[in-house]
DNA sequence: CGCGCCTCCTGTGTGC
DNA sequence: TGCACACAGGAGGCGC
């Protein structure tokens, strides 16, 4: 649920909350939120108490705190996740998993998640880049994002073109929401087969990601759902900038005509029947 | 090996 | 009022 925009405001906050500072301790209050680091909670919390944390990093929907060991903790939100910089005497929330205090003796790092989709990891040399998520794309923001090989890429798949906007392995950081709104931006639909998109299709289909992204970004995020916030538990305001998602026999904002929705890989896709014609070999 | 379906999970909203 | 169920959905894993 939370996407790139809503990542990369988390980020900016631990980046400025958490970075040169010294765990003291961890408490793993709930096992599901660290299922992915195998060792076990117990060491997950040896391992992180006492190391520094030197930055904030992401790539598409993953956060990772890199240490002074070379080692990193790797953070996905999941759908509910939360990431929270919280003074000590704040009362726990209901979904508190993980504590993390610090030895300066300020505001703690609170992993909450209700649906416990997310959950933390210790990666040992993940500094750099977590071994994990080496197979994530770059996003479209990052300057080293190569677009002609995203769009050649695109072409030699056989899928639905949101399927490839939702596939982390070629373009990080879409998910549901934007993949709708950058659709209907780019007058697409999702159900174009990848291999008979144009060039100049997916040329403006990347910029119509960029733009929904950098709009979101500016917005803080989007938040018709209280679940994201950012470190300081404030959400953004994008839900108002939505043109599709979520508008289900509502106008669409070009033209007028009611927007639909349809299931789409157990769950909805969004979109305006009049600016995004369904094609007639979709391919779904 | 590429593609697509299934599953994990819990709170909220809706209809009977 | 209470119950049952649909729905929200990122991404690993697995089957075809």
């Amino acid at each position: 649920m939370p996407e790139l925009p809503e990542v990369e405001v988390v980020r900016r906050g631990l980046d400025q909350w958490v970075t040169g500072r010294t765990v003291a301790t961890v408490d793993v209050l709930h096992p599901r939120a660290v299922r992915r680091h195998l060792a076990g909670a117990a060491d997950f919390s040896a391992a992180l108490t006492g190391r520094t944390i030197t930055a904030a990093c992401r790539r598409g929907k993953y956060l990772w705190l890199p240490l002074d060991s070379g080692d990193a903790v790797l953070a996905h939100l999941g759908m509910s996740g939360q990431l929270l910089v919280q003074p000590a005497e704040t009362p726990d929330e209901t979904h508190l998993r993980i504590r993390v205090t610090f030895r300066d003796g300020g505001s703690e790092l609170r992993f909450v998640d209700q649906r416990t989709f997310g959950g933390l990891s210790y990666e040992i040399d993940g500094a750099q880049l977590p071994a994990p998520i080496s197979h994530i794309a770059r996003d479209p923001m990052d300057k080293e994002f190569d677009d002609a090989a995203f769009v050649a890429a695109v072409r030699r798949r056989k899928t639905a073109l949101k399927r490839a906007l939702l596939d982390q392995s070629l373009v990080s950081g879409i998910g549901n929401i934007y993949a709708d709104e950058a659709l209907w931006r780019a007058k697409l639909h999702g159900l174009r087969p990848t291999e008979t998109m144009r060039r100049p299709e997916l040329a403006r289909l990347l910029t119509a990601v960029r733009g929904v992204l950098g709009d979101a970004l500016g917005a803080g995020g989007t938040s018709f759902d209280s679940l994201y916030v950012n470190v300081n538990g404030e959400s953004g305001f994008f839900d108002r900038s939505l043109d599709v998602y979520g508008r289900r026999d509502q106008p669409c904002h070009r033209c007028g005509t009611p927007i639909r929705r349809d299931p789409f890989m157990n769950r909805s896709s969004y979109t305006c029947p009049h600016c995004q014609p369904r094609p007639r070999r979709a391919r779904t």
